[in-house]
DNA sequence: GTCTATACACCGATAGAC
DNA sequence: GTCTATCGGTGTATAGAC
């Protein structure tokens, strides 16, 4: 547009530089665990000294949030996927979109890590990098209640089963099945005892 | 029983003097979090420096480390407490035992963090300090048993529930019982799926 | 024997030269 | 835009005072 693009141009290089470091620190993590990430460290990834990394990031916790922000909109673009890919039947879908969060969950151990558990000391996520989960679990409600499902009580039950379910998949038996094979088993035994028009005699306690 | 008495009483000094350094630690972890742990910071809460703490422990792991084995036997103690303590009726032992396990979780979000989140970068527990949770989960198993649920797949759901429960409540409702209040209604849910004789129409899914 | 003093290698972060 | 230099912090090891 202008004959002189140098704004542009550096804003622009700068936003690749900042995408290369998340590359980097994704991969550092990766290997090394959440915990490993050093700015001296990975700043060597990206052929430069730790102080030149608070050009792009003000702190480690951005690059963490700028992480916690990336993941939380993969698994939001994960479960829109998993919705459209087959039979709109309501059930059906939510089976798909459990699967598809326990796969998110169970194929980088990390990433559940840093969106799920609160395993990095000082760090919370900002809003805007949290944004997505709050939308997913605003499409949770509404996958529930199409399933038939109105109480939000039962909504919470869901939630920590299937966080369970993740969790000790990740803790007690990493790379296998043990938990997450009980995914379809666990929906049969939520479904049965809330969902519209099929509640049964035991569940009335006082 | 020696007229030299010296090595029983130094050895037993030096015992108590590790009680006080992680009665200190778990006074400091609780007012500033698990990771705020410091071996300065601990050392200047008994009257030490930080190298002297290494006489007492081998590392600042170590102390989590021992700290991790006085929860677990808590937890262990409070089991046996909640099982004796009321009728015997399998079930109604069942709830109890949960209830107590969840307001252990609850009480001291920093224990449970210790014991059931791998919060500290590089600490694992011993395994003399990870007996009690072993010795519990085979506990629990017999109770389940106790209960009618005989298959080890239902052993799984149940602690992914209650891990989920505890954990969503502490995460997202510290001090509240958002989570806590759904125990109950879950354990029927449970035993309406999983126990003996109870088994109705929808489970049978291929 | 128990503690103090000192040191090392690492960390995240900042200031300022070029 | 990247560097060097530096700061105050961490866990931990070792030497030596008493």
């Amino acid at each position: 547009m202008s004959v002189l693009p140098s704004r542009d141009r550096r804003a622009e290089r700068a936003e690749a530089t900042r995408g290369q470091i998340l590359d980097a620190a994704w991969a550092l993590v990766r290997a090394e665990g959440l915990a490993a990430l050093t700015m001296r460290g990975l700043g060597a990834r990206v052929g430069l000294r730790a102080q030149s990394l608070y050009l792009y990031f003000p702190s480690k916790h951005a690059i963490y949030d700028a992480m916690f922000g990336e993941a939380g909109r993969d698994l939001v673009a994960r479960w829109s996927a998993a919705a459209a890919a087959g039979p709109q039947e309501p059930v059906a879908v939510l089976r798909r979109r459990s699967a598809a969060y326990l796969q998110f969950c169970v194929e980088d151990p990390v990433r559940h890590q840093l969106l799920f558990q609160r395993t990095i000391p000082g760090f919370e996520p900002s809003p805007e990098s949290y944004a997505p989960a709050v939308e997913g679990l605003e499409d949770l409600q509404a996958r529930l209640r199409a399933c038939g499902v109105d109480d939000p009580r039962a909504w919470d039950v869901w939630t920590a089963m299937f966080a369970g379910l993740a969790a000790q998949q990740n803790a007690n038996d990493p790379g296998g099945d043990r938990w997450l094979r009980l995914a379809d088993e666990i929906t049969d035994m939520f479904l049965a005892r809330y969902a519209r028009g099929t509640r049964r005699e035991g569940e009335d306690r006082s």
